[in-house]
RNA sequence: GGAGAGGUGGGAGAGUGGCUUAAUCCACUGGUUUGCUAAACCAGCGUACCUUUAACGGGUACCGGGGGUUCGAAUCCCCCCCUCUCCGCCA
């Protein structure tokens, strides 16, 4: 969330943010409540230091044995009288808290202006030797055919476990999923200077809202009724709320943890749309990085995190390219966002695949994560970052497509291939 | 699921309605003393919000969370959450 008070001082420069993204600008109505709340503030204030000092006169009185009851018929009066201005109060709260929560955070500066994906912007393009966009004579298979053919991948009886959108993979195909997980676990840990976690996958609601998927995303959230949690929609959830409510050593920032987790979304209201084996679904496996840094560092972090998402395709050897995303898309906690979209040729385009974020102190603000900065001695709210390194979903769709043979086998890359201890799959 | 014990500042820990302005100890910060370090002594030490305080400031709230009783609540009452111990069930 934002600071109310930097919202009263810039009004104009956050409704200008809010356009920007696409979101309702309530900024009137909220700095409306705002002055509704603060005269209720001084006025209950007022009463209660009036009370305060009283009462403490009463002890005093009471043990001189002297009466007090006139005085304390008038404390009643005022008594009653703060309790009506403090449910006023509490329910202005509220309704200021709940449009709080809902204005999104603002954009960075170097965000492009733009409506939606069309504006986005293409930074950057990385193509393995030797590879080329012009498709050879051989028919390609897409990954449904591939998954179908060398029984990898089983959509139908997934389906029939769980309903659509929950894929089944058997044999080497769950073996290929294990090994990219855990060679990006380990490239992260080893390479890039990340602590390992393995988090809870159902989180409560305070979770949620710290990392501000709630209030927004709620219907895209699955919801177990019974215990009041919520399965993750990915693991920034737990890792960014592990420090929920603390305050960290600003010696030890920034820190930098890599995580594994199964993501859950229930993507409502999006059947139909290029839902298609992997490239919609319910669950998938992400290995998530995500960063707590000093607010100075935080755009530099961002840039390493996209680094580091960026070596496991080069590893790999998967085509990608990196966009920046215009203000129209960016998510609701971000303020600069890139996406990495892999390559399918089947389908012919990219792939979303990773989306690195920082989100300055919008979260840090909502989950209450501070560091004493120890040249001004005040506390301050800590940046996070976070970045999907990467989503193998349709990162499985892009290397099961670029790695097959003409045959319609599926060569496993080679950085993989100690992790299987099978070379190809047929 | 059943029974019990707990939750107090950065940490330990006292506090059963008004001498509490949350004691005391530790940690931390500054100072005095001092070949150096240590010790000792002195002083300081929270967060959030409200407030045109020129400035030093003033005020309110906060003892797991939310309600209630009362002139006055860390303390009494109700609901909830969490932790621990034992029993039951269980991968």
């Amino acid at each position: 969330m934002l600071d109310l008070k930097f919202i009263r001082e810039n009004p104009e420069l956050v409704k200008r943010g809010i356009i920007n993204k696409n979101e309702p600008d309530r900024v009137d109505e909220l700095l409306e409540l705002d002055k509704q709340r603060r005269s209720l503030i001084t006025q209950t204030e007022e009463l209660k230091a009036k009370k305060n000092s009283v009462s403490k006169e009463v002890g005093k009185l009471k043990k001189e044995g002297k009466d007090t009851s006139s005085i304390i018929a008038e404390m009643k009066i005022i008594s009653d009288k703060t309790k009506e201005i403090d449910t006023e109060l509490h329910q202005i709260d509220e309704k200021l808290n709940d449009i709080l929560y809902y204005i999104p955070n603002l954009p960075h500066e170097s965000v492009p202006v733009g409506k939606t994906e069309e504006e986005n912007v293409e930074v950057r393009q990385w193509l393995p030797e030797g590879f080329s966009f012009e498709q050879n004579d051989t028919e390609i298979l897409d990954h449904v055919e591939l998954g179908k053919k060398l029984n990898i991948l089983d959509f139908e009886r997934g389906a029939k476990i769980s309903g659509s959108g929950f894929p089944l993979y058997i044999g080497k195909g769950a073996t290929l999923e294990r090994a990219l997980i855990n060679f990006m676990l380990d490239t992260h840990i080893r390479n890039h200077g990340y602590v390992e976690v393995l988090p809870p996958f159902l989180v409560n609601r305070a979770s949620l809202i710290g990392t501000g998927q709630i209030p927004k995303l709620e219907d895209d959230i699955y919801f177990i009724e019974k215990d009041g949690l919520y399965p993750i929609p990915t693991a920034e959830v737990p890792i960014t709320n592990m420090y929920r409510d603390e305050i960290l050593d600003e010696e030890k920032l920034p820190l930098n943890y890599t995580g594994f987790s199964s993501c859950f979304r229930r993507e409502a209201g999006s059947y139909g749309k290029e839902s298609k084996g992997f490239l919609r679904v319910h669950q998938f496996n992400k290995v998530e990085m995500v960063k707590f840094v000093k607010p100075e560092n935080s755009y530099d972090e961002l840039e390493n995190i996209v680094n580091d998402a960026e070596n496991i395709l080069k590893a790999l050897q998967i085509p990608y390219r990196i966009l920046l995303l215009c203000s129209g898309d960016l998510s609701f906690s971000a303020a600069k966002c890139y996406d990495i979209e892999t390559w399918s040729p089947a389908e012919n385009k990219w792939l979303e695949a990773s989306s690195c974020s920082n989100f300055e102190d919008f979260q840090g603000r909502r989950t209450n994560i501070r560091f004493r900065n120890k040249k001004t001695k005040k506390l301050n709210f800590v940046h996070t970052l976070n970045g999907s390194g990467l989503a193998t979903s349709r990162l499985m769709v892009s290397l099961l497509e670029n790695y097959q043979t003409p045959e319609g086998k599926v060569i496993v890359p080679k950085v993989l291939q100690k992790y299987t201890s099978f070379e190809i799959i047929d």
